[in-house]
DNA sequence: ACCGCCGGGTGCC
DNA sequence: ACCGCCGGGTGCC
């Protein structure tokens, strides 16, 4: 059940020695082997609550582990347990263990757990009166289905669940914290929100965090670029950010201790503090800019970056030397004891926190004096051999004004340990102790913006400055790790990263000074090895750059958070206990912490963010108008002919009930009216992709393949119907090439009994593929002339021949999601007399380059229009070159729409911006656009929903559009 | 003395 | 654990 690398000894010493630290030894920190335990599970989100039952943890006097009154425990199975098999471990959420839930429970708990019928939780709201054990909450949740499995289970083993105030069960916690005001909400005493207010919440979670209180901060000497008031502010706040030593969020200082208001997890020591963040600015206010102004500005202790032909101080670089602070003395417990604290629980907080830490001090010496005293000795003499390294870097790190340290060096020792749980090998520096040999900056970009990143470091670091700037992509990369970490930058691709990683990376063998994941959402999915790569660096800094946050779900930023290392969080479970759950059930409280931990970690303006009352930047005027385009009569009736077999289809589906299961079809079916607003042309070659409806693309691919193949075989092929070389290729579903008209006449004869005459299988005019436009056209375009006019493509032309004579000099981006209705607008341009260029999906990076430089280029003879497919390059391109932008198809997604425009729209745009979208009358395309306002909504409305809500919402949508 | 009773040692899983 | 349990010491009251 648990992973292999579940992996302790169970000798109890060796146990204790999984939470010091063992500098350069694979152990891992439990919380990585919780993280691991639980990563496989589904997400919290279906589950329900099956009820609740109070249990018993023993054997605290045993484990380190502190839990406060309140405070959520995990609890994890133990199959190894040399003493029982059935063995459940209780943990605290910096995963200390605390102790274990008591045999008889623990063999009825460890089936579940085992069978996945569901997750326990557990909160300790109690208290304890000895030292021994304690009661738990244990709360059981799962899928709906499993209920009664769990039930009867428990129940054969004398253990009934309580299933009275069920909404929230065990989550609930004392009074007078902050989250019993949490607790209110979930037992019904705060109204749950509407669906609309939870649209609403989300939408706003990333808006209104511009306010920015660090003010502005100005860039070191060697940033060439003067910095914009706004990118200042956003300097300031990075370096803030990786300077400051505030508490995280929901922590707050109570006495001697540090609070988590949300867990009711309480530490000594002041929790570590997440070095980095989100900027989440939009796209164009120059992320990659203040990133560049931060590597130069922040080094350690605040300095710039020593850089040379800068005859600034050089900064102490690779002076290793620490204070050698004398060590503290040995021994003494590290048990908080806060469950005796808990037994006293008061409603005066403040004083109880100062009796809690008072009565550890008793009880240390109390411990001391115990019987168990062999043991004590034994740990301590453990424990002393490694503890030179260790003290060391702590009082070191106190000695720069970190934590007072008046604890015993034992605790301290151990507590550095659990703050900084960095994962892999050697990587367990306190973070508070700086590593100032750390010096290089790891940037991981998309492919497609990598030379946006040379392009910007070469144009804002001023030329007499030497930065060293390695770009660690290629074959012939250097894999040298004493190379590489001597660099300033080491640019990246996530592939690149993931590839690596596990193969003797050299990158996650570097203590890196900082981490930038560049358009950093793209590692939501936390399955991904991309995104399991990325966790596994080890840096001092951590940031994400990214113009959208969140792009579906909120689970989408838990993997940011465990990114940044956001404690307790970056253990899904807690996530999903504290965050994700409650937040999606619409609780008011859940979705305020949410809303403050996204603000606590990011800044995010937009371009019509306002700072001091101007706008943030002052980009030239954008307009945007729709022209309506009529078709012809003989377009129009291939629509109307077109439109009313789609309607015919559908409405059976329909009534049927069978849209979900026809979705594809459906799909192509609007795909082919749209289609058919653009080019007829574009049409006769997509019918082939109705009906296949598993995977229609990817068949279709393979099938092309496969075609190619046959023919390019040079075998003269012949049809099997005709018995002759075949003219006009197709191959159906079933992978056999025939003539198109050949195999129509069989189909047409056979109708819907219709076999493939090779292997008799079910054959539809429908399923047979061709080679797309581009490849047949390949030949034909160049001696061209013969293309076909379309309503749209002439509207495009007329706009465009008026602009040239208007004003030769602009540059229009013409944009469709049709890569093959560029193809076709390639003939009308060429013969008008069009320099132009094209960028598609289906580029090099290298191609895209060289085509994104000369269109922007000012050279009067460089090309005047790029066709742009809508979905090129993703994010991040500047083609500011371009002030027209012509949309030839409407979108589904209108934030495309948008994203696309921004291209030019942006920061370095000096005329005015005009946009034209051409809507055919009369057509799905009049209801797309109608429809994409409430489209957006409806995507937010997912938010929270599965994937069939989504697709019914959107069959709802589908009958709008065929006016159903 | 093959019991009861007393009191020290001991204690998670 | 101011418990329960175990096992050794002990043995009228």
């Amino acid at each position: 059940m648990l992973p292999s690398r579940w992996r302790f000894g169970w000798d109890r010493y060796t146990e204790v020695d999984l939470f010091t630290d063992r500098d350069e030894s694979n152990v891992e920190t439990l919380s990585q082997a919780i993280r691991a335990a639980v990563s496989e599970e589904p997400d919290a989100d279906g589950s329900v609550q099956f009820g609740s039952l109070q249990g018993t943890v023993v054997g605290l006097r045993y484990y380190t582990g502190v839990v406060n009154r309140g405070e959520m425990v995990g609890l994890v199975r133990e199959p190894q347990n040399p003493y029982d098999r059935n063995a459940v471990m209780v943990a605290n959420v910096y995963g200390n263990q605390v102790g274990h839930i008591k045999k008889e429970l623990a063999a009825a708990m460890a089936y579940i757990m085992d069978k996945n019928l569901a997750k326990v939780e557990g909160v300790v709201h109690t208290g304890t009166n000895n030292k021994f054990s304690m009661p738990v909450m244990l709360s059981f949740w799962g899928k709906e289905e499993n209920k009664k499995a769990v039930i009867e289970s428990m129940a054969r083993r004398g253990y009934k669940l309580d299933m009275s105030g069920k909404l929230f069960g065990a989550n609930y916690k004392s009074d007078y914290s902050q989250s019993a005001r949490a607790l209110a909400s979930k037992k019904g005493l705060t109204t749950a929100l509407t669906a609309e207010e939870l649209k609403n919440a989300f939408d706003n979670l990333f808006e209104g965090l511009t306010e920015s209180k660090d003010g502005e901060k100005e860039a070191a000497k060697s940033v060439g670029t003067p910095l914009l008031p706004h990118q200042k502010q956003a300097l300031s706040w990075m370096c803030a950010r990786e300077n400051k030593s505030g508490l995280p969020p929901f922590w707050e200082k109570r006495g001697d201790l540090y609070y988590n208001s949300l867990t009711c997890f309480s530490a000594r020591e002041i929790p570590e503090r997440v070095r980095g963040g989100i900027l989440a600015d939009d796209m164009g206010l120059g992320k990659t800019l203040t990133t560049i102004a931060l590597i130069l500005t922040n080094f350690h202790k605040g300095k710039p970056l020593p850089v040379e032909k800068c005859e600034e101080q050089s900064s102490p670089l690779k002076a290793k030397s620490k204070p050698h602070v004398a060590s503290k003395q040995e021994g003494g417990s590290s048990a908080g004891l806060s469950d005796g604290a808990a037994s006293l629980m008061q409603p005066d907080l403040y004083k109880l926190e100062t009796m809690a830490a008072n009565l550890s001090d008793v009880v240390e010496e109390a411990v001391n004096s115990d019987t168990a005293k062999s043991k004590e000795e034994k740990k301590a003499t453990k424990r002393k051999q490694e503890a030179p390294v260790l003290l060391e870097d702590l009082d070191f790190a106190a000695a720069l004004g970190g934590s007072a340290p008046d604890q015993s060096a034992k605790k301290k020792k151990k507590t550095a340990k659990k703050a900084a749980p960095t994962p892999g090998v050697g990587s367990s520096i306190p973070e508070s102790a700086e590593d100032l040999s750390a010096r290089a900056t790891l940037i991981i970009a998309p492919l497609s913006v990598l030379s946006n990143w040379l392009d910007q470091l070469e144009q804002h670091v001023r030329p007499d400055v030497k930065l060293n700037v390695y770009l660690y992509y290629g074959s012939e990369r250097n894999r040298s790790k004493k190379f590489l970490s001597s660099q300033d930058v080491v640019i990246t691709t996530y592939n690149v990263l993931s590839s690596d990683f596990g193969n003797k990376s050299p990158l996650h063998g570097i203590n890196w000074l900082r981490v930038v994941l560049d358009e950093g959402h793209i590692i939501r999915n936390s399955n991904a090895k991309m995104s399991k790569s990325v966790l596994d660096l080890k840096a001092q800094r951590r940031w994400i750059l990214s113009g959208t946050p969140i792009q579906n779900h909120v689970k989408d930023l838990w993997m940011l958070l465990a990114f940044l290392r956001l404690k307790p969080f970056d253990v899904k479970d807690w996530w999903n206990r504290v965050i994700q759950r409650p937040a999606i059930q619409g609780d008011r409280v859940g979705l305020q912490n949410l809303q403050t931990l996204v603000k606590c970690i990011t800044l995010r303006r937009t371009k019509s963010s306002e700072v001091n009352g101007r706008p943030l930047v002052s980009l030239p005027e954008k307009t945007v108008c729709v022209e309506q385009v009529e078709l012809s009569q003989a377009e129009r009736e291939e629509y109307e002919l077109a439109r009313k077999e789609g309607r015919s289809t559908i409405s059976r589906y329909v009534a049927e009930e069978t849209v979900l299961r026809n979705y594809a079809d459906v799909l192509v079916i609007l795909m082919k009216l749209r289609l058919h607003c653009c080019h007829s042309d574009l049409l006769a070659k997509i019918t082939s992709d109705l009906g296949a409806s598993a995977t229609p693309a990817e068949l279709r691919e393979r099938l092309i393949e496969k075609l190619r193949l046959v023919l390019a075989s040079g075998s003269d092929e012949e049809c099997s119907v005709c018995l002759c070389s075949v003219h006009l290729p197709v191959i159906t579903h079933c992978a056999h090439v025939y003539c198109r008209p050949c195999i129509a006449q069989v189909i047409s004869t056979e109708q819907e009994r219709a076999r493939c005459p090779l292997c008799r299988t079910e054959i539809k005019t429908s399923e047979l593929v061709e080679f797309p436009q581009e490849e047949e056209e390949e030949g034909k375009s160049v001696n061209s002339g013969n293309w076909k006019k379309s309503s749209k493509v002439q509207a495009l032309m007329g706009n465009l021949l008026r602009l040239r004579c208007e004003d030769s000099s602009v540059k229009c981006l013409v944009v469709s999601q049709f890569t093959r209705f560029l193809t076709i607008l390639e003939s009308p341009l060429r013969e008008h007399g069009f320099s132009f260029v094209r960028l598609d999906g289906t580029m090099t990076q290298k191609r895209r380059t060289q085509v994104i430089k000369e269109f922007q280029s000012s050279d009067p003879d460089s090309p005047t229009i790029m066709l742009l497919s809508l979905k090129a390059g993703g994010v991040g391109l500047n083609l500011t070159a371009a002030s027209h932008v012509y949309l030839m198809d409407p979108a589904w997604n209108p934030a495309a729409e948008e994203q696309c425009i921004d291209r030019c729209h942006r920061l370095g745009q000096k005329r005015k911006v005009v946009v034209t979208k051409f809507i055919v009358k009369d057509s799905v395309e009049e209801n797309m656009v109608k429809i994409q306002r409430q489209k957006q909504d409806l995507v937010e409305k997912a938010f929270g929903s599965t994937n069939t809500d989504r697709k019914t919402s959107r069959i709802d949508e589908i009958k709008a559009l065929l006016e159903l």
